[in-house]
DNA sequence: GCCGCGGCTGATTCTAGAGTCAATCAGCCG
DNA sequence: CGGCTGATTGACTCTAGAATCAGCCGCGGC
């Protein structure tokens, strides 16, 4: 998987077919705009400029083709949020470096993380990797959490695992708003008024500040206690 | 989708067919264990006791019975939000409603619920419906917000929609934590703590009180600067 | 020049599985 | 009772589209 033979393409040092890349692109932008299912090899052999049975020569079967986008795609992400869960700064820095990978990462390249968010993260039968690596990342920032709770910066009754999910999950929540048009891509203002939200939101909540009297969703407090008006099912 | 014809299979009075609810049932077990891609109409039929032309007897084909499914499951859920959102409370009471609705919906059928968020909410060629429902609950939610701002339980620079957005982000996260088995489902406890995290991250972030000093999350707008300091009460 | 090798081609094969349909069955009505 | 209607059956058809394969083409070596 790594020079393939440098024979006659050789003159760029032992890099990856130039094919081979021009073929994940393809499917990169193929499976942003018409979604794994829904779109056929050839499709992604057409967009690449390729004849169909090359797709089978660079990759095993359609699956390793997904496969292989996510790693591709996924481990540069993986490693740019280590580094900022695993470096130096405050609990807040580190959030607001986490949601800024991501943005950056979207503006780079949206395609590849739209793909990477609704085709791998929520994949249905998704073989090993998928989940396995986005776990990885949720543990990754439940260690961190656990750090900050350790240093007083968390809350101590939160719960470092579900709060690392519902930060990828503000994260995710906030790049469906993109894909859905809820924010212009194009206005970098916009984009950076977005991020700030979402990661003020992970921080800070969003109520003002001074609506809420005391420890409101700590413990048992029942002190506003009517607020189950709800509960019901038939 | 009301009272076909009552004819023969009267003595019960309008009701829908028994098979066909058998058979919808089926469909939700099922998708719910293989996915919607990853099984077969036979899978369906066979869980449902029934024959394979039976469920074609019932369904034009295998898209209107996952379309059923949702409209079902969905329009259930969305009622009961709406009348949390737009009934009386604080905005605290309120969220803690919504996510008290949706953690009651996963209680009452965990199965229907996975289908809805894994198979529906993110289902890629997804006819119109789907995200449109979504949509509509976002919608309403952001209604909400853009009322509880006005009335100053909102922070003033938080953006109604992407707020509203992420709410379900974090609703969903929780679930997929669930589905993932980050938390025991049959520990009603451990549900009720997680379901107060996420309404209370959402609410009031995750900081410890004492961390953030100043008007934190939004640099440019240091007018909210005076308030800032009011958490630190306990 | 011509051999051979490997990237490359695209028509062909093969299969899963959606959707069809003719036949059967069960109850009702005249 | 016998014909009518609608529910039910499951073998069969048919298609999309994944995967295969028998070769082609251009180049470098001999």
């Amino acid at each position: 998987m790594s020079q393939e033979q440098g024979s006659k393409a050789a003159e760029g040092g032992p890099r990856e077919s130039e094919r081979r890349r021009t073929i994940l692109r393809a499917a990169v932008d193929v499976f942003a705009s018409k979604g794994y299912h829904g779109c056929r090899i050839a499709d992604v052999a057409r967009e690449a400029g390729v004849a169909y049975g090359l797709v089978y020569h660079y990759f095993k079967n359609k699956d390793e083709l997904l496969e292989t986008v996510f790693e591709t795609g996924w481990s540069g992400f993986f490693a740019r949020v280590r580094a900022v869960a695993q470096g130096e700064g405050t609990l807040e820095q580190k959030v607001h470096g986490i949601t800024t990978v991501a943005f950056e990462a979207y503006r780079v390249d949206p395609r590849a993380v739209k793909v990477l968010i609704v085709e791998i993260a929520r994949s249905p039968g998704g073989r090993v990797n998928r989940q396995t690596a986005f776990m990885d990342a949720i543990q990754l920032c439940e260690e961190m959490l656990s750090r900050a709770q350790a240093a007083g910066e968390l809350r101590p009754e939160v719960d470092p695992k579900l709060a690392a999910a519902l930060l990828f999950g503000n994260i995710e929540m906030g790049f469906t708003a993109l894909v859905f048009g809820m924010v212009d891509p194009r206005d970098p203002e916009k984009m950076e008024r977005a991020r700030r939200q979402i990661a003020g939101s992970f921080l800070y909540g969003v109520l003002a500040r001074d609506a809420d009297p005391e420890a409101p969703w700590s413990k048992d407090q029942e002190k506003s206690a009517a607020r189950s008006k709800v509960a019901r099912r038939s």
